[in-house]
DNA sequence: CTTGACATGCAAATCGTTTTGGGTTATGCT
DNA sequence: AGCATAACCCAAAACGATTTGCATGTCAAG
C-alpha cells in the first residue's frame, strides 16, 4: 500500500505539505502543488479513510438498519435515504434485522463501534434495548415508524392512522355502509393504527363498528386469501373491504376470483401501501400509497442536518401524508 | 468516549491486559479478567472498531454495488449476499450506481480508500474503469452478471442464453411455430444473451428467425407496451412470444386486455426473471426464474474464500442455473 | 539450591492520517 | 536599513486499538 509517507518521500517534503496539498487547508506553493499532485498519480497513492477517520472522528458514513430488504417497501426507503445522503458523501450501510429485537440490539451496537456518524432504523416494534444508552454517544438518530421516547431521536412517520381513515371514508362516500376489514397483526403499531383509522371513519359517519367484519390477518398475501376466506363464511358478507395492506388484498382478490366474485362491483376493495404489484394485479388495486421514498429521503434530511450540526435541539418528529391511489378495485 | 486506556487505568493494569483479555491471545489471571470485565460493562466501554481496523488492515466490510436497489431484481441479490456475509461478521455498504460508468468508477475508488475487505459488482455492461488499477490491491472482487478480464476476479452469471431458449422450446413444444420476442435495449450483454437464446432455439427446430417478429424493447413495463402495440400492428401477428423480462411481458399483458387478446388462447407468453409482480398478474406469467438470491449468495461465498484466504487461485466462474416456471400465460 | 517452565503483566512500536505550533525565507513598507 | 507580514514548510503529537519482546514471580523437579 502506498501511503503519504511514500509520496512525501518521493516529493523530497514532509507528510505535513503532502497532506495540505490534499486538503487545501493551508497554502503550498504552486510549484510544489503540482510536483506533489504529479507523484500521487504516479505512484497511484489513494488516502487511507480508515486512518483518515480515526483521526478526525467522523466515518462520513451511516447504518440504515431495517427488517428485510427483500420486503418490497425497503427499497425505497433505502434509496430515498441514500439520495438524500449521497451528495453529501455520506456511505451507507445496509442491515436487515429480520424484525428480531436481538439482532436489533446487536446490530446497533455493532455500528456504534464502528463510529457511524448517524443511525437510522425503521422498526416494526418499539426499539429494542436501552436506547438510553446507545444515546449516551449522542449519535444522531432517526427512527423511521415507530416512536422513541428520547429527547434526541428525531422520527419519521406516516399519518397511517388518516390513511386508514381517507380509505374507508372513500368508500362510505360511494355508498358503502357494510365495510369489512382485515387487519394486520394485532399489537404491531402499524396494525393498531389503521385499525383504529378505519373505526374512527365509521365513527365519523354514524356506521357502528361490527367486529363480525374484522378479521386479522398477518401482512402476506397468504394471510390475506385465508382472513378473506373467512370473511365470505360469515353470515354477514360486507360490500366493500379495507384491507391493511396491499399484499393482503392481493390475496383477497386472488379467492374472489376463484369464487367468480367480481371486484368492484359485488365486493369494493382498497388495500394499503400502493407497492408496485397493486398496479400489476386485476383489477389494478385502489389503495393508499405509504410514501417509503419520501420518508426515507425526510430521514436523510433529519440525519443531516444534525450531523452537520445545523441543528440540534429537541426531538422532531415529521409526518408524511398518505395519498389515495385510486384504480379499479373501489 | 470511553477508551481501552480508561478502562485500563480504572483497572490499575495496562493496556495490553485489556486487550489480551478482550481477545483472549494470551492469558489472563481469572481474578483480573473478572475485574476487568466487570468495568468494561460499568464503563460501557465500546471498543472502537476503526482503530482496530487500522491497526488490523481489515475492516470486516465489503461493498455491494448495483444499479438500483429499487429495482425489484436487487434487494433478493443483496439479501443473498449478506446472508452469504453474515455469518462471519461481514458487514455490507450499499452503493447505487443508477447504471453511470462515471458512478461506478467513483464509487470502487471511494470504497477502495476505505479498506473494503471485498468488492460486488452487479452491474448491466462492461465495468467501467480501469479494474487492472483497482486490482493491484489484490482485493477480493466479483462480478455479477458481466465479465471482467482479469485473472482474479471471480464471476458469477446466468446461463441466460439457455434459459432464453428454454423459455423457446417450451413455446415450440406446445406446438407454437410463429414465436414473436419483445428483446432488451441491444448492446446490453443480457439482451443479446437472451435474444441468443431464443435465436438457438429456433434453429434447433429448423423454424428460420423472422425479424418481422422481433422488437427492441427497454426492459420496462412502458417499453413493453409499446413493442406490443408495435408488434400487432404487424402483418403477421405471431401466435406466442417471449419477452426478454417480465416488466415488459407485463406490458404486453396490459395491451393484449385492453383489445381484448386472450392470453394465452390468442397469444402465448413467456417472460423472464421471475419477478413477484409475474405471479400477481392475471394470467399469472409463465417464466424464467432469474435466480438473484441464490447469485448473491453464491458471490458471498466466493468473496469469503477469498477474503479469509482459504482460495487463492485463479477465477472461477459460478453460473447459476435457469429454471421454468408455468403459470397461466403460456 | 538451581533451573526451567509457566503464568502474568508492561512498555513501546505500529497502523496512516490530520493538525498545530513553530521556524525560515522572501517581500513590502517606512 | 529595519521590521512587520506573508508564504512556505516541518516535526511531533494526536486518534485508539493490537502485538511483540521482555521482566517478574511462582512453583515443581532435580
Amino acid at each position: 500500500m502506498v501511503t503519504i509517507a511514500d509520496v512525501a518521500e518521493r516529493a523530497g517534503v514532509s507528510i505535513t505539505t503532502v497532506s495540505h496539498v490534499l486538503s487545501g487547508k493551508r497554502p503550498v506553493a504552486r510549484a510544489t502543488q503540482e510536483r506533489i499532485a504529479g507523484i500521487i498519480k504516479e505512484l497511484g497513492f489513494r488516502p487511507n479513510e480508515l486512518a483518515r477517520n480515526l483521526r478526525m472522528q467522523r466515518t462520513q458514513s451511516v447504518a440504515l438498519i431495517i427488517p428485510d430488504i427483500t420486503n418490497p417497501y425497503y427499497p425505497m426507503l433505502a434509496r430515498g435515504l441514500q439520495d438524500a445522503l449521497a451528495d453529501n458523501r455520506y456511505h451507507t450501510f445496509l442491515y436487515n434485522t429480520d424484525n428480531s429485537p436481538e439482532q436489533e440490539t446487536e446490530v446497533i451496537t455493532d455500528v456504534l463501534r464502528r463510529q457511524v456518524d448517524g443511525i437510522v432504523v425503521a422498526s416494526l416494534r418499539p426499539i429494542a434495548g436501552n436506547v438510553q444508552e446507545f444515546m449516551e454517544e449522542h449519535i444522531p438518530f432517526v427512527s423511521i415508524g415507530v416512536s422513541v421516547e428520547h429527547p434526541l431521536v428525531d422520527q419519521v412517520s406516516t399519518d397511517d392512522e388518516e390513511g386508514a381513515a381517507a380509505a374507508t371514508r372513500y368508500l362510505l362516500q360511494q355508498g358503502y355502509r357494510s365495510i369489512g376489514i382485515i387487519g394486520g397483526m394485532l399489537g404491531m403499531v402499524t396494525s393498531n393504527l389503521r385499525l383504529d383509522g378505519y373505526k374512527k371513519a365509521l365513527a365519523e359517519a354514524g356506521v357502528p363498528f361490527r367486529p363480525a367484519l374484522f378479521v386479522e390477518g398477518d401482512f402476506t398475501r397468504l394471510g390475506g386469501r385465508q382472513a378473506m376466506q373467512h370473511l365470505l363464511q360469515r353470515s354477514e358478507r360486507p360490500t366493500a373491504l379495507f384491507c391493511a395492506n396491499d399484499l393482503m388484498a392481493i390475496g383477497a382478490l386472488d379467492v374472489a376470483r376463484e369464487q367468480h366474485i367480481h371486484i368492484p362491483e359485488d365486493i369494493a376493495i382498497v388495500g394499503y401501501d400502493d407497492i408496485d404489484a397493486a398496479s400489476f394485479v386485476t383489477p389494478a388495486l385502489t389503495t393508499i400509497l405509504n410514501p417509503a421514498y419520501e420518508m426515507g429521503k425526510a430521514a436523510g434530511e433529519l440525519l443531516l442536518e444534525r450531523m452537520q450540526q445545523t441543528y440540534d435541539g429537541p426531538r422532531r418528529q415529521i409526518v408524511i401524508s398518505h395519498q389515495l391511489i385510486r384504480r379499479q378495485s373501489a
